[in-house]
DNA sequence: TCAGGATACTTTAGGCTTAATCTATTCAAG
DNA sequence: CTTGAATAGATTAAGCCTAAAGTATCCTGA
């Protein structure tokens, strides 16, 4: 429930019960309100990133995002890796290399010394694909973003570095007990 | 690519340029990570949440929402409006609206004077469900933001506000022209 | 009245994502 | 060397999500 509670006026221990009451459950209202605003941000810009990339590229944002990840590692990434860095299961990786491979946008290599691994690498057509979206994606990304001045871009920066080093140690810390 | 450009440093026009350029890039890889690290926090918080109420209530993220939703609205809301407060499309309405249905959390009622529409509503028991799983929501949101004071709080929240506003003028001022 | 366009919803095909399970390989301890 | 645990990937089943096309109903204007 997002209705803000209306906040009592008459002293006395009561009243400064029901304050505490009140203004904890507004504390609460303020967290909701901010995760929700947090979520609309991401989910807007990503949908139009998911926009351009279909209709200017063909393609979708976790082909765009594994390929950006590549592109910076050009001796290639095992496919342990690129799970970690993007953040998602193995088969996930698994599944949008297959088509990337089938694409032959990104090749895979065998990992000298380890039967069981390969490498992941970027093709010269892959490379050649992945710059012109990528300074379409970027371009959009600075528009998108140029609302904000050079110091609240900073401030912006700076307060989600600590929500997310907060909810990164909420999380092990529930992992690990 | 994310790498830092180095600055030079001596004078006269051309060097002029490339600070320029160099800046321009600076900026631009600044609002990439700004990006970047918005997609992070959303993505921690997101995957936390559907843990929970994966493991604590055997339910998903997606059904919460819908369910969240509806329980500011005691009278119901139609398919299309749920659709539009969701910000996803009417099909996908459909299908998580059937799932709700078949486990007896929601229901469809028609709609008096359209027998095209019809009003969804939480049932009794998708009341006393979803309030159970909203407390504890709750409680994970307010701890993992805790992190922050109440001012930046207030701040993040004004930013975030800004990126939506400035998201949203770009994108109808694309889907108009 | 009735033809058309608009609207509310569903269906379908395809892609993303996960958790769980499986196979092949590596590694380490005896 | 052999056995067993750990690791790298692939596979599977299930759910989410979308765009596009389909169905039924409503509405408007001739």
């Amino acid at each position: 429930m997002l209705r803000v509670t209306a906040i009592e006026s008459s002293g006395g221990a009561r009243a400064r019960r029901a304050d505490r009451e009140t203004s904890a459950r507004a504390r609460d209202h303020r967290a909701l309100r901010l995760w929700l605003r947090l979520l609309t941000c991401t989910q807007l810009l990503e949908r139009h990133m998911r926009n351009l990339l279909r209709l200017r590229f063909g393609t979708t944002l976790p082909r765009f995002d594994l390929m950006s990840r590549l592109e910076r590692y050009p001796e290639g990434l095992k496919m342990k890796e690129l799970s970690h860095h993007l953040m998602v299961t193995g088969g996930n990786v698994t599944g949008i290399v297959d088509q990337l491979v089938s694409e032959r946008l990104v090749e895979r290599l065998p990992e000298p010394g380890d039967r069981r691994a390969f490498r992941v690498r970027l093709t010269r057509v892959g490379y050649d694909a992945f710059g012109k979206m990528a300074r379409a994606h970027e371009e959009w990304i600075v528009s998108v973003l140029s609302g904000l001045s050079r110091k609240e871009h900073a401030e912006l920066f700076r307060l989600l570095a600590k929500v997310k080093s907060h909810a990164l140690a909420i999380t092990e810390r529930k992992d690990g007990a």
